[in-house]
RNA sequence: GGUCCCUUCGUCUAGCGGUUAGGAUAUCUGGUUUUCAUCCAGAAGAUCACGGGUUCGAAUCCCGUAGGGACCGCCA
């Protein structure tokens, strides 16, 4: 049997973090079993959902280089659902409910009140056919529940174990808005169903929404997929991770520069019994993978780990691997040069920061200009080459009498403007004698 | 309030009845780099949430307590 998983975000914002870690162990799990990866839309609710996030979580996937085998939107399938939907009605696993939200809301209050269990009382189960009736004729269009009929339904779950679901502490689940359209908990049922999904890979928050959709999936036809809850992912703060928090969302971690590479690396070892380490590609992770490292109980997402990833990411990355983007940042930026400069960067787009010294003229003020004046009179004549810096610095050495710290950070400084940079017998050959005559004129 | 789950160095974790409680990362120190970064070497860091029980022996098994998380929607 094909292994087959899913990733089904509702376009109702942008991906983070932990969303896209459930995309990601989906993925995986797929990739390393051979199997189907499918993206779908849980788009059923037409007023939260936006095209606008639709291709931007597509677009997240793309450039996170998570590729799916299959994709289709819930909306295009409301014809399936309705299907179901007769057939359940027929079998008599659902009920039409008339409560209103504002009835439902006050007995809920009610039921926190008296200290019992909040769970639907059912009354709409026991309604005749007449008062029914009475309803539609005042305008009322029914909900429709879902009968629980399990008390406990038991599952073995891939990463929790042996889990046993007291249903009785659930409200019988609605399944059908009164406006005609299809809840989560059974269009995804359906789906799931529909798609011969093997492997539902999910966040904690699931958990006992899997004991509801088991019952559903069997009024349907035979469970059959195999459930795998893991933990959530927190913030530094210890907070949840919020949708609305874009700080560690995909679309701000691309704006500010870091690499896909960096954090998948993050995402597939955070909360795992792995080493948080920077991964050489996608196909290492892949081959890396397993699902039972992953931890049950929640784990924080320090961003700094994050940065620290990106900048060993960077450091890495070759010239043919950035050209292009360092062509749109400066021209004049050849394999020399990023050679030189990249150890000292956070991000590639850092490059800048040098680009801009390396390249303009703009004048340095130096701050022991007596000492910069008679380095200048030691400045070897072109060509220069590897060799030149200790030349002149050895020059100066003897002139001057001044060593270490001393003797070169003033000329760093006056050169770059910079107290800190790459190595400066590599740097003053990029920047050239000519221009660095400039730049230090008194 | 109910249901389900979790609790080991700052952080992510290994551990399945006998370990000097291991690793990764972060931190600190030394070396390399005439700076920073990188790299190398080393150090420090955990009364295994707490209390009780079982046992010759418990981080590990059992019970209780505390703390944390998730869910309890005509959201997903």
């Amino acid at each position: 049997m094909t292994v087959i998983t899913r990733f089904a975000p509702s376009p109702t914002g942008l991906l983070h973090l932990g969303n896209i870690r459930t995309a990601l162990i989906n993925w995986l799990y797929a990739r390393t079993h051979n199997g189907k990866f499918i993206l779908r839309i849980d788009d059923t609710d037409q007023e939260r959902s936006k095209d606008e996030y639709i291709s931007k979580i597509k677009y997240d996937l793309e450039w996170l280089g998570i590729d799916y085998d299959d994709t289709f939107n819930q909306s295009s399938r409301f014809e399936r659902y309705r299907e179901q939907f007769e057939k359940l009605k027929a079998d008599g696993r659902i009920y039409p409910c008339y409560e209103t939200p504002e009835e439902l809301e006050r007995k809920r209050k009610l039921q926190m009140a008296s200290g019992g269990k909040q769970v639907y009382d059912r009354t709409s189960l026991s309604l005749t056919d007449e008062e029914k009736r009475g309803y539609e004729d005042d305008g009322r269009k029914p909900h429709w529940r879902f009968l629980l009929q399990t008390e406990r339904l038991k599952w073995n779950d891939l990463l929790k174990g042996e889990l046993d679901i007291d249903l009785t502490s659930l409200s019988d689940p609605v399944l059908f808005r009164e406006d005609g359209v299809p809840l989560y908990t059974f269009s995804s049922a359906v789906d799931d169903i529909d798609y011969n999904i093997t492997n539902v890979i999910r966040g904690d928050d699931h958990t006992s929404n899997t004991a509801v959709q088991i019952e559903i999936i069997n009024a349907i036809d035979k469970n059959r997929i195999t459930f795998a809850h893991h933990a959530l992912l927190k913030a530094s703060s210890g907070d949840k991770l919020s949708k609305r928090d874009n700080v560690i969302s995909i679309d701000s971690f691309r704006k500010s520069n870091l690499e896909p590479l960096a954090i998948l690396s993050l995402l597939a070892t955070i909360g795992t019994s792995q080493s948080i380490e920077l991964k050489d590609s996608l196909n290492q992770i892949i081959s890396e993978f397993k699902l039972e490292t992953i931890s049950t109980s929640p784990g924080r997402i320090e961003i700094d780990v994050l940065n620290a990833l990106n900048k060993k990411q960077v450091q890495k990355l070759n010239f043919d691997d950035v050209s292009e983007r360092l062509k749109n940042i400066d021209e004049k930026i050849d394999e020399k040069f990023w050679n030189t400069i990249r150890s000292n960067l956070e991000t590639v787009e850092g490059v800048k920061q040098w680009s801009d010294i390396v390249f303009d003229s703009k004048l340095i003020e130096a701050e022991d200009k007596e000492y910069i004046k008679s380095a200048m009179e030691l400045i070897p004549d072109d060509p220069w080459d590897e060799n030149t810096w200790e030349l002149w610095t050895t020059a100066i050495k003897e002139k001057t009498g001044r060593k270490g710290k001393e003797l070169f950070l003033p000329l760093r400084e006056a050169f770059t403007g910079m107290s800190h940079g790459p190595e400066m017998k590599l740097l003053i050959q990029l920047i050239g004698r000519e221009k660095i005559l400039e730049r230090v004129k008194t």
